[in-house]
DNA sequence: TCAAAAGTGTTTGTAGTACACCCATGT
DNA sequence: ACATGGGTGTACTACAAACACTTTTGA
């Protein structure tokens, strides 16, 4: 969505291709220099950052707009995604917004009783991609984007602030029921490095001993015979995730601490 | 809503007190001699039992319509009450229907892009409510309820058999997290009556030593000095829970088992 | 040879699990 | 007195938690 034409098809014609009322906010969250980031959008006019949301097409199933949209923003189709809540309870979001907004912020024309100025619903959606292969797509409504550490998120639109948060914290909860990695690291990693994206994730210290034992024991990693060279210290081995294991575990559950 | 001019006001202007395309579906548990049950309602012309479900009103937040709802159909205003998915990948609650289906089954003439024809969300909430003090109230659209036991759940409508396992699925785990019970028992219980409600609801065999240990240890609940007579047998003492390491353990979780 | 990071085992404490007998009550 | 359900304590086991020193590597 570029040209000033779509923009304009979509605005006055979007409620015919799409559900009014509904919006998917995914929190996009990347794993990079040992640290866990959200990707947020700069929004042109609304002079502000947000999450890269979307609305669902009329005839198209919940799940696979979440996948569209995660797609459409940064390219990426492997990547782990999951609905965590509906947001309707911010006043923000009960008043109906007014046309004369439109105007001012984007300079677009918009009849009063047009399908975006109306109350609409969040669902929200995390994401765990593997940073170093997204590239980010904007589009006529957003000029540029970031990845905020998730320990320094600016006030974001809307009542977004509360979704990251929520985000952040279904993540934390999840963490000790499923496992988490495969999609935030490389196909390949030492145990460092995953011992350091769990501790940046539950934001506390985990036992370097304990913590590897515990994910060996549970079968979800395995030793490579390769090594990755550090520089002036020690080179660690390589890990690979246990597929069968990891994907059993992600649909069972397991019930321990790290 | 029951009188027929109540209903064709509904019908014909409802989007203008409700937002179309998402609904809001309750699954509502009670617990009875021993038996876990869901709250079911007849559908008058669809012929099919289905959940209490409703919809939002336009300036009404989110959760206070899943209250409201729920009171409307229950006359309860104590109730555990709780969000735990958004339905939309069912490929029935894609298609739009049409007004035939209307007139044939509900008598009524409608446009053919009335509001209810549209493609609903259905926003998945589940309760636990105290059986005894429920009061169903029917209307133009219902015209019976039932409390089913889990174990025996008919096919019901749309997806919502779907529903009714995710709700199940959600309180199971959800009870090794939170304590449940304060909304499905008595003020004042015996042990077994709770130990029969944990069986029920995981569906398998507790120790009841270890069980009644592991309940005093939290703190959740506190022994009075009073007992239930039940007949020909030892007179089982009553129990209450604690208010406050409840609120606490709701908030906070608790990781155990049981 | 030094600095920085990786790698590795053992002990201790706590909490879950398994298990069986006596008690109270009304018929 | 008997049938039925209620109430209670202990021993074992497994796993989480705590803890420190040696090895590797490049500068």
């Amino acid at each position: 969505m570029n040209t000033l034409e779509e923009v304009n098809d979509f605005v006055h014609n979007g409620h015919q291709e799409y559900l009014p009322h509904v919006s998917i906010d995914p929190v996009i969250f990347g794993y990079h220099q040992q640290k866990l980031k959200i990707l947020l959008l700069r929004w042109k006019g609304l002079d502000g950052w947000g999450l890269p949301g979307g609305f669902i097409k009329r005839r198209e199933l919940l799940s696979q707009a979440a996948y569209r949209i995660l797609h459409e923003k940064t390219s990426l189709s492997d990547l782990f995604l999951q609905q965590f809540h509906v947001f309707g309870d911010s006043p923000y979001r009960v008043q109906e917004r007014n046309a004369s907004e439109y105007k001012e912020k984007f300079g677009l024309e918009v009849e009063p009783n047009n399908w975006l100025l109306e109350r609409t619903l969040s669902i929200g959606y995390f994401a765990l991609v593997d940073y170093s292969k997204v590239s980010v797509t904007t589009d006529f409504f957003t000029e540029d984007y970031h990845w905020f550490d998730v320990s320094d998120i600016p006030p974001i639109l809307f009542d977004q602030n509360e979704t990251v948060e929520k985000a952040l914290l279904t993540l934390r909860l999840q963490i000790y029921h499923q496992p988490i990695g495969y999609n935030l690291l490389p196909e390949k990693f030492t145990i460092p490095e995953i011992h350091t994206l769990y501790e940046t994730i539950l934001g506390k210290e985990l036992d370097q001993r304990n913590f590897s034992k515990k994910l060996i024991a549970l079968g979800l990693i395995k030793k490579l015979d390769e090594r990755r060279s550090i520089g002036a210290h020690r080179s660690p081995y390589l890990y690979q995730f246990e597929k069968e294991q990891y994907e059993h575990a992600l649909q069972e559950g397991i019930v321990h601490t790290y």
